[in-house]
DNA sequence: AGCTTTGCATAGAAGTTCTAGGTGAGGGAA
DNA sequence: TTCCCTCACCTAGAACTTCTATGCAAAGCT
């Protein structure tokens, strides 16, 4: 009778990267900040799980869109601080275009639908 | 130096379902004028490729939200037909207020960011 | 010395989408 | 009749991302 279900999923797929690049507009950060400050500026919809925090920033890094560094963090524990490259911050406008375009092609489809 | 890098994606991941509910929300239809509807009512944005449809439409269906049954389409061809059943129409209503919050909640990250 | 918090990291499962095939029947052209 | 194109269905396997569940290490307080 169970039937599993599957009912997380609190990050919708595909747009960690995108809030990554963003986040880090603002500024250098390590990765707890980063989770932080998605959370919070989204009111805490959004969140962000550390077993798909580090997958993607090690992505965006073999891609060369982020950079990093050790550093100390502000509670004095070794971090990895991650900044914006100028591919990243290309690779950032591309995103946010294509996310607007899709967000407005799903709005044509859920409102109008001839 | 090749480096692949995977240049599609036409449509975003986890909202095929969702497009589908609403468009059979305006009646009975089989999979492909669901397809050309989402594609034409998006203005061409959205691409719903057989290899995504089809499953979609199955594993809709074996959720209890579409029902199904074979008819013959406008061009006289067999076709298998789906419908939204009750389950499928309440379930639509929780998609769509989840990708409202989503795109709130994004939103709200890709212009304020503190 | 022990405990909690901070912070990084990975393995494996689950889910969706795309590529790339294949089947079969209707209908028009040669 | 035969050939071919279009409509319509279907599936296997690869690729990708996210989540669950762990593990490790060091700072700092009690």
């Amino acid at each position: 009778m169970g039937k599993k279900q599957m009912e997380r999923q609190e990050m919708l797929l595909g747009t960690l990267d995108m809030l990554i690049l963003r986040t880090l507009r603002m500024g250098a950060a390590h990765g707890h900040t980063i989770a932080r400050v998605i959370e919070q500026t989204s009111d805490e919809v959004l969140q962000v799980e550390q077993g798909s925090l580090y997958p993607a920033l090690h992505r965006l890094e073999a891609r060369r869109w982020l950079a990093s560094y050790w550093g100390t963090s502000e509670n004095n524990r070794k971090a990895k601080f991650y900044k914006l490259t100028a591919a990243g911050n290309k690779q950032l406008t591309v995103e946010a275009s294509r996310w607007k375009q899709m967000v407005a092609a799903i709005g044509r489809v859920m409102r109008e639908a001839e």
